[in-house]
DNA sequence: GCCTGGAGCGC
DNA sequence: AGGCGCTCCAGGC
């Protein structure tokens, strides 16, 4: 037999962690074990002949058209240039149902190589047909054809070892083609990883200091890190650092040029060869100033990744092979509190103290040797804290399981991208289903225009109860509602999805986005369950509990990516119908809470408040039981239940109030957009909403609170005229959205003006950064309060704090908020406590009786040229010219105006208050049964009833039924349709809005 | 007084 | 590069 002697092929087990295209080539990155040390090694696969899939389907939709529209591919394969294509006749399904589409459809496949050219934008056209998949990806092909979601183990047959390398991995292989890869059926567990851990310190040089430069960088590295336990080895670092001959560091590598120091790092991360990278703002801080210098210092720019490529400014797509991890970025994304800064974060995850060192500390390591040392040792503490933080939060598990879960790179969910997550999920289930899908569109972001109405949110009935609330909600109500009403792109045309207040649960679900949604919340269940196990090992119960995390995160992102313009999966009408049915079932649910002559005092998007009236334990549960049941009749996946009951609740507005939960004997504080929780109030203010919301929950009598309170703020404000407060109460930070350059009002805002100043200072300034910064009294009052905002590294004196602004625009209006249910503690009293003066005291304050309001119809809006407002009534007939310049309205402008009153009037009705008319009072504070009056006895009514808006409705017609101009022929139309609309009890404005996009 | 951004929450 | 709803504050007119 005869055998051409080759390179050797061999089967490898592979853990694919990453991939990256450069040339026209695919390279998968991961880890393959060494047979000859039995450990893992970097390793890099070459992938070559890798087709692409491109589907053309008819436009006419007919059979004998298919022999045509080959011909007219064939035609544009040649003046293409695209060689060795072949075509083929399949079926496949369409992902969005219109009103004519078929189920399935004929359409011709062409499979050609991913390295040929691709189809141009005028495919479509030049063959009268729909084109998809004519720009996606190899990455994509890869992962959707190979169905290999997130990182896994691979099976690769007849890899062929390369001796000369393209990668910088420890081991290479080729393979002829991607079909002799496959997802091994038995996951072995994943490899552990290396992980390096970076921090940098910088200083101002230059004339003017206003050059920033790399002082000194450190890094720690762990080798063979167990992602999924949280503790770590010991690490190895290094010292790199920047200074002059004889300097004593004995431990760093010094040398007087920067670049030498920066061409180290990379010579070092090269060497180490780590799987991850990490540092708090890594890609956000760390890696932008690194290239900046780079850049300026004009050396090449080297590779972060495991490919030799010169990397673009955004370095964060540019680390091939290896993932990134930003510890900010992540917080951003998965924690309650936003944008921590580094100490807090290390404080809150694990309880130790962070050493912070000033810029001016970290400066006067350039001149003293005991200021130096300091400032490496907190430089190495940083990537030790670093690595410690990435382990506790366990950023790499998560994002490793979200990966998994919906099948895309771990870099990309690394990296916070919950549009691609949710994107490859609905890939590989279409391609699962056979379903065609749209390619990849750029889309414009720069509108920021509502798309659709969003949840339901009751009117508050504000004011503190005593007595025993109970908080009920839906389990992950939007999940639910899509399985419930089978809500999916097959399922539902633009057209059928606005009937909201009509669609009822189906009797032969069959779209595939319930079945998808059904699959993970059902693993879900499962993980619980296990969760719940005694047997199981710490290990494992925290492996249970990412794993559960997970599925509940990739679950509750698929709503939001079906109302993202960006989307490939952008489904407007699905998300719409979706809130829309949320709406709903919330009514009905407060109607059901009602019917059973409880009071519903407040509800959000998926929750309702019940006030039970008694302050026996077992009677409240049992009064949420007798909910629960009767809620949960009505529905099959929807699922109410009991989620908190508060023993004291003190609901202030909507999105805000704070309560003593009650779980077993023990209870527990719990605060919901109050001040407190803010990031954006002084320490000063927070303690003193502290203290408010401590008496409101504790204290018994009115008398008692006044009297407590009167005393804290007397002393408060002495205190401060004394200036007797620390220096840190006074700090206001501030997150900055954008470029501080972008803003368009950027003087009156005081980050902004101090963020710009920070910058000319040569600091780094980027979106998401923090800044902190104090009110002092410099600089005269006039000029507003941005005027005179200081960065805390400018402010040398701390008597320069304008305290009486502090105690006025800080701690008077967050006590006033939480004190205003009390009898005489209003906004004057409070200052006055304070030691303001009667200057301050001359706005009221809300308090918590719901104004009622009485109006009659009439429709006014402000001309678009002269801004003057112009009122039509029954009295006042309109006309299409502006009363007071003439300007002409068009159409669309009185369009969008009038859409915006019936809006408005709509929303009122879904407020549902109720008041007495008897009484002519709100009936929220004296609201003992439901319908009720407690004063007279008498039944309560709708402030703002469906029949009202009726009414309302009727007489705007009029108003507008009218023969001349033209135009308002028309606006009348549009409120007939309303009208047409409001025959259901509830107006569903988002059929409005439909109108006018 | 009314309207507009912008933050930063809640769900 | 998920969504919308809702206070809040400033500032301009």
């Amino acid at each position: 037999m005869l055998t051409t002697p080759g390179p050797q092929k061999n089967k490898i087990d592979f853990y694919f962690l990453d991939a990256h295209t450069i040339r026209n080539k695919l390279h998968l990155f991961g880890k393959t074990k060494c047979k000859d040390t039995n450990e893992y090694v970097s390793s890099c696969v070459v992938v070559e002949n890798q087709d692409r899939n491109v589907f053309f389907v008819p436009k006419d939709n007919s059979e004998h058209g298919l022999g045509d529209l080959e011909e007219k591919i064939n035609t544009l394969a040649k003046t293409h240039g695209i060689k060795g294509h072949s075509l083929e006749r399949v079926k496949r399904k369409p992902l969005f149902k219109t009103a004519d589409s078929p189920l399935e459809t004929q359409c011709i496949k062409m499979v050609y190589p991913h390295r040929e050219n691709t189809l141009p934008h005028t495919a479509a056209s030049q063959t009268s047909a729909d084109v998809y998949g004519s720009t996606v990806s190899q990455i994509e092909t890869f992962l959707v054809k190979r169905r290999v979601c997130g990182p896994c183990w691979l099976e690769i047959d007849d890899a062929e070892q390369k001796g000369v390398k393209t990668s910088l991995c420890t081991a290479e292989f080729a393979v002829e083609t991607p079909k002799k890869i496959s997802v091994a059926q038995k996951q072995k567990e994943s490899p552990p990883l290396d992980i390096l851990s970076v921090s940098i310190r910088t200083v101002q040089e230059g004339p003017q200091k206003t050059k920033r430069t790399i002082a000194a960088i450190a890094g720690s590295f762990y080798k063979n890190v167990d992602t999924e336990t949280q503790s770590l080895p010991p690490a190895s670092s290094f010292l790199l650092l920047k200074a002059g001959p004889g300097t004593d560091a004995k431990e760093a590598f010094v040398s007087e040029k920067e670049h030498e120091i920066i061409e180290m790092l990379f010579a070092k991360i090269k060497n180490i060869d780590p799987d991850a990278i990490v540092s708090y703002e890594l890609t956000e801080d760390l890696l932008p100033t690194l290239f900046r210098r780079m850049d300026e210092l004009n050396i090449r720019r080297h590779s972060l990744g495991r490919l030799e490529l010169a990397p673009s400014r955004r370095a964060a797509e540019n680390a091939p092979g290896r993932l990134l991890c930003d510890l900010h970025g992540f917080v951003a994304e998965h924690e309650t509190i936003k944008a921590p800064s580094f100490s807090k974060l290390v404080e809150k995850h694990l309880g130790t103290k962070r050493n912070e060192m000033t810029h001016e500390e970290t400066e006067r390591a350039l001149i003293d040797r005991d200021a130096l040392a300091a400032m490496l040792g907190n430089c190495i503490e940083d990537t030790k804290l670093a690595a410690a933080l990435l382990a506790r939060m366990g950023v790499l598990p998560l994002t490793q399981q979200l990966a998994v879960l919906a099948g895309n790179l771990w870099a990309r969910s690394l990296a916070g991208s919950r549009a691609n997550r949710t994107e490859y999920l609905l890939l590989h289930e279409c391609h699962r289903n056979k379903i065609i899908y749209p390619d990849k569109e750029k889309t414009d972001f720069s509108k920021k225009r509502k798309g659709y109405l969003g949840g339901l949110v009751l009117e508050p009935k504000k004011a503190l109860y005593t007595t025993i609330t109970l908080l009920l909600d839906f389990n992950s109500l939007y999940p639910s509602i899509i399985q419930e009403y089978d809500i999916c792109f097959t399922t539902f045309t633009p057209e059928e999805a606005e009937a909201v207040e009509t669609i009822a649960p189906p009797e032969t679900p069959h779209g595939f986005l319930p079945g998808v949604l059904r699959r993970l919340v059902g693993r879900r269940k499962e993980v619980k369950k296990l969760l719940a196990s005694p047997l199981l090992s710490e290990k494992e119960k925290k492996t249970a509990d990412i794993r559960q995390k997970a599925l509940k995160l990739t679950a509750n992102s698929v709503y939001g990516c079906l109302g993202f313009p960006g989307s490939r999966f952008y489904g407007k009408h699905l998300a719409s119908l979706i809130t829309g049915l949320g709406r709903r079932i919330l009514r009905d649910s407060v109607t059901t809470v009602e019917k059973l002559r409880y009071s519903v005092i407040y509800g959000d998007t998926d929750s309702v408040m019940v006030d039970t009236q008694t302050t026996d334990m077992q009677k409240a549960v049992s009064i949420a039981q007798n909910i629960k049941r009767e809620i949960n009749k009505k529905h099959s996946v929807l699922e109410i239940d009991l989620e908190n009951c508060f023993k004291r609740l003190l609901l202030l507005q909507k999105k805000k109030y704070c309560a003593l939960v009650v779980k077993g004997d023990e209870t527990t504080l719990e605060t919901k957009g109050i001040e407190l929780v803010r990031q954006d109030w002084c320490g000063l203010a927070k303690d003193a909403s502290e203290y408010a919301v401590g008496l409101a929950m504790h204290e018994e009598t009115p008398g008692a609170v006044k009297q407590k309170m009167k005393l804290f703020l007397e002393t408060l404000g002495s205190d401060a005229l004394q200036k007797k407060i620390p220096f840190s109460q006074f700090l206001l930070t501030k997150a900055l959205s954008k470029n501080p350059e972008e803003y368009v009002e950027g003087n009156r805002l005081p980050h902004v003006v101090v963020a710009l100043r920070m910058k000319e200072r040569g600091l780094a300034v980027f979106p998401g950064q923090m800044i902190p910064f104090v009110v002092c009294s410099a600089g005269g009052r006039q000029k507003g309060v941005a005027q005179r905002c200081y960065h805390v590294d400018e402010v040398t004196d701390t008597a320069a704090v304008d305290t009486e602004w502090y105690l006025a625009n800080q701690v008077l209006p967050c006590v006033a908020r939480l004190s205003a249910w009390v009898e005489g503690l209003d906004r004057k009293t409070l200052a006055a406590y304070l030691g303001l003066g009667t200057k301050y005291a001359s706005e009221c304050t809300a308090s918590l009786f719901n104004e009622d309001e009485a109006e009659e119809a009439t429709i006014a809006f402000d001309c678009c040229r002269c801004g003057k407002q112009n009122i039509w009534s029954a009295s006042s007939p309109p006309a299409d010219t502006c009363r007071d310049c003439s300007a002409r309205f068009t159409f669309s402008f009185l369009y969008k105006k009038i859409l915006l009153l019936l809006r408005r009037e709509t929303e009122k009705v879904y407020r549902m208050e109720l008041h007495c008319p008897p009484c002519l009072s709100a009936a929220s504070k004296t609201d003992e049964h439901p319908r009720r009056c407690r004063e007279c006895g008498e039944q309560l009514e709708e402030l703002h009833s469906a029949a009202g808006l009726h009414r309302k409705l009727g007489e705007y017609k009029a108003i507008l039924d009218q023969k001349e101009p033209a135009v308002l022929a028309r606006l009348s139309a549009l409120v007939s349709a309303v009208a047409g609309q409001s025959a259901y009890p509830w107006v569903d404005c988002q059929a409005l809005f439909s109108f006018l996009l």
